[in-house]
DNA sequence: GCCAACGTTGGC
DNA sequence: GCCAACGTTGGC
């Protein structure tokens, strides 16, 4: 079982969002980032938990937590021009871009700003605080992953 | 809206 | 392989 943190800008796709879905289950596609790729086509696996993370708006954290529920597997919107996220040099025979199944498990109970995040030493060493980071897929350990659920029921 | 940080592209 | 230019991400 592994831990991980997924990023989604709220106004694309967020917790809302989820939660309206049948089965409150997402393919998570679109992502187009080389070491993302990596980790949604090798490593996640299903059972694997992962924190759904609001970006680039006002309140800024973590908002749930989710369950992989598919592993990898190729994302369709690659080959789909009238997409976004449409790829034209990728190759049907062998496919570029790959994307996990979500599942929500529950949001939390309050969002656990980034601002909040920064100021806890236990968290040393987690991606999302390292600078300049922009990877939307990244894994957390299971030591920060438990002290980030601790946090949940305290003030902020 | 600003801008720092990063990834990608492409000329050489 | 180097690196400048460019596009994107994402906090603020």
């Amino acid at each position: 079982m592994h831990y991980w943190l997924m990023k989604s800008e709220p106004s694309c796709f967020g917790l809302t969002d989820l939660q309206q879905r049948p089965d409150q289950t997402e393919p998570w596609d679109g992502v187009r980032n080389y070491q993302a790729r990596n980790m949604l086509r090798d490593q996640m696996q299903c059972g694997d938990r992962a924190f759904l993370y609001h970006s680039n708006c006002k309140e800024t954290g973590i908002v749930a937590v989710m369950e992989i529920v598919h592993n990898g597997y190729p994302d369709p919107t690659a080959f789909d021009p009238r997409e976004k996220h449409f790829d034209p040099e990728n190759d049907p025979n062998s496919p570029r871009w790959f994307m996990v199944d979500v599942k929500l498990i529950r949001p939390l109970k309050r969002t656990i700003l980034l601002s909040e995040l920064r100021q806890h030493a236990e968290l040393d060493g987690l991606q999302l605080l390292s600078k300049g980071n922009r990877l939307s897929v990244m894994p957390v350990s299971e030591k920060h992953w438990q002290f980030i659920l601790s946090l949940e029921g305290s003030e902020g």
